[in-house]
DNA sequence: TACATTTCTTAACTTAAGTGAACGAGATGT
DNA sequence: ACATCTCGTTCACTTAAGTTAAGAAATGTA
């Protein structure tokens, strides 16, 4: 499970041995059980996750109705947006699935940058990389209708509409549960 | 105008006067006329971007149509997201008012990256904060209505209602400019 | 197994956004 | 000075999403 990660670092940066068992001797390996809630509103969330296996969520619950921004399966990170607050969270994350994933916090990254400065290019390269997919995600999600919001999901993430509950998809996509089924009926029907 | 530049670098590393004139040397200041287009869908789009004054817009076209998805005025940075498909974009970025703004291309950035590492540092705290702003946006953009939205923005950028184009921003909020039109009047209607 | 709870779907109705067309104000051009 | 164009608004109509409620299916629990 631990070469899941190792994978995922040699993209960006070369590691040594002495490198890889530092990683290992910081424990961050940690395995979560469906329902689990790792973040709760109001915590101070500077966790930084990384899913090995499985699929966790995060959500904000708005007049007592539970939306669903994001889903993060194998290979996906997860990190903070309190960079800016400084604090505390408005929204939560919950596991999925269970799952297998890795913790981090500021200070454990500002330690390693500091012991090897290779990470410091590692995080600046990964921050870039999901800040592109980010914004790509968000210039799709502004130009097109639910509809195709839906259909492009489909297509790139299928897994996502068979592992995840609808109510949360829903969400995800910017539209009520009841909206969705009709929808799918919808679709179904033009296929015929 | 080059100490907004430094003003802004200051919030994440302290330069010294060689650093400065480093910067300076680069040449990288630029004056642009409204209405230019500084990158058109298909062309090689490494280039950064940096507000110092005036607004650049970002914009895709879908079916004969400008889908505008973001604004950048004073102070905001603007990085490309081909970082993916390693080459031509398909958005546009053109000029809304006469602007000066930096430009700067991944070449120019390694370079400086490699003879100042410091610059290293700049860049992965300038990601992590882009990236935390992004997600921030897209949830609350996920999370509301056209008319939250709209009155979200009258809060956090009042300004960009004034100095854009009603059928710009009307992009910018997911939906067509004539419900723009008719959003702004039900909002009128209730506050009297 | 029986019961409760959650999840998904369907339906009827309401509300708001999309569409196509028209109008007027302001800017631009000849 | 006149024609043209762009832009924002308004209107009537269509389409799709929100809302409320009900019931079926799946899941969890005693």
């Amino acid at each position: 499970m631990q070469d899941l990660l190792f994978d995922f670092i040699s993209k960006y940066i070369t590691l040594t041995e002495d490198e890889k068992n530092a990683i290992i001797s910081l424990n961050i390996f940690c395995s979560v059980k469906k329902g689990i809630i790792l973040l709760r509103e109001g915590q101070k969330s500077q966790d930084s996750y990384f899913v090995l296996k499985g699929c966790i969520r995060k959500y904000y619950i708005i007049d007592d109705e539970e939306k669903t921004t994001a889903f993060y399966t194998e290979m996906d990170a997860l990190t903070p947006h309190c960079v800016l607050d400084g604090g505390s969270s408005e929204y939560f994350i919950a596991c999925v699935e269970d799952s297998i994933i890795t913790v981090t916090n500021t200070d454990m990254e500002m330690e390693t940058n500091s012991k090897f400065p290779k990470f410091e290019i590692m995080c600046r390269k990964l921050s870039e990389e999901l800040l592109a997919k980010q914004q790509i995600n968000f210039d799709e999600f502004k130009t097109s209708s639910p509809e195709q919001r839906y259909l492009n999901l489909l297509q790139k993430r299928p897994d996502l509409i068979q592992r995840v509950p609808q109510h949360q998809l829903a969400s995800y996509l910017g539209i009520k549960p009841q909206s969705l089924s009709r929808l799918r009926a919808r679709i179904l029907e033009k296929k015929i």
